[in-house]
DNA sequence: TACAATGTTTTAAG
DNA sequence: CCTTAAAACATTGT
């Protein structure tokens, strides 16, 4: 399910966390979650840190942690034998086709799927991820392990010059494959990149050197700040509430003007024309598309 | 039963 | 070495 604004929606899931410490952790170690960090090393370095702040970027979701937050007074002039600062930890969730984020109460116990379970006083973190193509691990410390990765589609610098070098050997691809391409369009998944070729329009099946990037860009970028904002605008009134309230969260959905609402329903129809909505498979994935509006390949 | 599923990585092929 | 296409991954629901 997660793409850009459904994980943006997932790491506020656990946002009245923040500034909680971890007094335990739960994990199904044996799991494909942990292909790249064993759950035991994850367990240990995060057991007793206090959980500070997270990011997305596209589809990634960014959980640090302080390992100074229990021990550093405010005064360090005056002790100099305290040991140096350790550098935050850093760790990395994906949440693959699967995976999802909630919230429950501290003595909540782990379910089948539940792969991964933060606890702190209050509230106990979890990932659930049936499937499994989701994962979770740590970076090593540094400042930012994410200084290398592409510019987001909603970035400033994700200009039309930027696009143009990024794409440009890449003339020979389809438009979809294209925009699922995480390393040009970080967070957009199936259902927006049907959405940007719709609104575009133009066939997902068209080759990218028959295209007009400068519109590619502006149109991916309008889906996802509408994606953002279809996410933003839900349950903006805090309640104040303390600790775990469930389904304070909900997913939200774009308006029936977009082709999200149409394109799974057999026999669904083209928001725009009305036209029977087309369905095949372009660059391996399922593709909805309005064979009137979009044209050919 | 067989296939598809809002994703990514690896392998194969051009 | 580079680009593009397709299979593999794990589990569930239709």
């Amino acid at each position: 399910m997660p793409e850009l604004a459904e994980v943006e929606l997932a790491r506020r899931i656990w946002e009245p966390a923040l500034g909680q410490r971890i007094i335990a952790i739960d994990t199904h170690p044996h799991t494909r979650v942990y292909r790249d960090t064993p759950a035991a090393s994850i367990e240990s370095s995060l057991s007793l840190q206090t959980l500070l702040a997270s990011r997305t970027h596209g589809k990634r979701l960014l959980f640090s942690f302080d390992p100074n937050a229990r021990s550093v007074p405010r005064l360090k002039k005056e002790l100099p034998s305290l040991p140096p600062p350790q550098a935050m930890l850093h760790l990395e969730l994906h949440l693959g086709m699967s995976g999802r984020l909630f919230l429950a109460a501290p003595d909540y116990p782990t379910a089948k799927h539940d792969h991964f379970i933060l606890r702190t006083r209050e509230l106990s973190l979890v990932y659930s991820d049936y499937r499994q193509f989701g994962r979770v691990f740590l970076h090593p410390p540094v400042a930012d392990p994410w200084s290398a990765l592409p510019f987001e589609v909603l970035d400033r610098r994700f200009t039309l010059t930027y696009l143009k070098r990024v794409t440009s050997r890449r003339g020979g691809t389809s438009l979809k494959a294209l925009l699922l391409d995480q390393a040009i369009f970080p967070g957009v998944g199936n259902w927006m990149a049907d959405e940007i070729c719709w609104r575009l329009p133009c066939h997902p099946a068209k080759k990218l050197r028959d295209l007009e990037l400068g519109l590619v860009r502006k149109v991916s970028r309008q889906i996802c700040r509408g994606a953002m904002r279809h996410v933003a605008d839900k349950n903006s009134p805090r309640d104040g509430s303390e600790g775990f309230s469930p389904g304070r969260y909900v997913e939200q959905v774009p308006p029936p003007s977009w082709l999200f609402q149409h394109r799974w329903k057999a026999g669904g129809h083209c928001p725009r024309c009305h036209s029977g909505l087309a369905r095949g498979t372009v660059a391996t994935r399922t593709t909805a598309w309005c064979p009137s509006c979009q044209g050919a390949a």
